[in-house]
DNA sequence: TCGATATTTCGGTTTTCATCGAACTGATTT
DNA sequence: AAATCAGTTCGATGAAAACCGAAATATCGA
């Protein structure tokens, strides 16, 4: 694609709208996503066809359904790291507008993110259940008494042919969390697990009780992260 | 800055000529630009207030010449990367319409990029005059023999503030070549060698007979990079 | 001081496009 | 089959903004 055209596509508060509540990675419908954006379903229609058409989104039919998600992991990776590194406008009275929720924790695509992604990430490296490498992390040959714990079988994780796990900087913590196949995975898991819950509306992530007793006492994640 | 802000300032043919123009890391006056981008005087002019009103290039008057340049080498590094990382639609008969002398040999902002670029951080690499890090290069401790070869003071290097020596990874080749106040200097004296020569139109760079020399036998580049 | 040059400011024209009402297509329900 | 619902297409409207001619500003050279 080209730069100019891009740049048009992204350059519009609803389509911006549109792709950021994708970014979380769920597929939603087309009323869903103009409600969201606040604009009339024919405006986001055509919004929806433009962001196909340039192959940054796609649709899926499901009955009378219209279901739309991000292109692909690249797609949501290039929108995370252009957040993360726009540059930074010292104008007086401009207090971060970011949601702390979203700060917090947070799906990003298909895996987790924010503060929590950031420290869970940490935690496997401390726990030796993950090594960190040149571009990427590394998962250990005989895996880790962690993955059997959560019941996560790395043989799938690794039979995906996207990549394993590349690291993501993040666009809040601007620190490394897991994404690839191996992240979104591991975010399923904690899903199952019900130790995280994701939120109806937005990608924001809410931990719960059983949540912490598994991020603090088996991966030794900073009880303080639970304070909000 | 905004997403949006951003993709409108980018989702222009006329701004991203400027903008592309300028990563050549050489500062120009306004009229230049207007031509570059194909457009009046005035119209470039509104388009280069609304550049620097946003922070992504500044202006430097000198007589009756506005100068007009990029605001930071993270501007530059922004617009490299997000080059690097559009989705690559598959449309029939398109064949890339990238210049070869500029896939070749260019300048990124102040430093050298594409095939050359990082042929030659892979020569100081296998040299020993380099070496690979997590994130960045790193210079050795006690300098190295091909640095005083070309009468490049490292201690220069060091005492700028901007980061040393991060790695760029090539909007072309996707590898990784040197930037950062390094990436500048070492330029800098490629230049003042006559090594290489800038292009007078745009950011491309075509090598010298005694920099093919230099690259040939002192950094062991392949030698085939010459043919064009 | 006068004219030439580089650039910006102002005003008006034209283009682009985001938006929504109305009508249409298909699937689901009654 | 009729009613309903999700979504799209079409067409008109209005606002934003890209563009350039004309005039203003500022510097330079003579």
């Amino acid at each position: 694609m080209e730069l100019a055209e891009f740049g048009r596509l992204i350059g519009q508060e609803s389509r911006v709208s549109i792709l950021l509540a994708l970014m979380g990675g769920k597929a939603l419908p087309a009323g869903e996503l103009a409600y969201r954006a606040g604009v009339a379903n024919q405006t986001a229609s055509s919004h929806l066809n433009e962001l196909v058409r340039n192959g940054l989104i796609r649709m899926r039919k499901c009955g009378r359904c219209h279901y739309y998600e991000l292109a692909s992991g690249e797609v949501a990776a290039l929108m995370e790291n252009l957040a993360r590194d726009l540059p930074v406008q010292e104008k007086r009275g401009k207090p971060s507008r970011i949601k702390p929720e979203l700060k917090r924790a947070r799906f990003c695509y298909d895996h987790l993110a924010g503060e929590l992604g950031v420290a869970i990430a940490q935690g496997l490296v401390a726990k030796g259940a993950l090594f960190l490498d040149e571009e990427s992390f590394r998962l250990p040959e005989k895996g880790h008494e962690i993955y059997e714990y959560i019941g996560m079988d790395l043989a799938l994780v690794r039979s995906k042919k996207r990549k394993l796990c590349p690291r993501c900087i993040d666009w809040s913590e601007r620190l490394p969390h897991v994404a690839g196949s191996f992240g979104a995975v591991f975010a399923e898991k904690m899903l199952e697990h019900g130790f995280v819950r994701r939120s109806r509306d937005d990608r924001s992530v809410s931990v719960m009780k059983v949540g912490w007793d598994f991020f603090v006492n088996v991966l030794n994640i900073e009880p303080s992260l639970s304070n909000h």
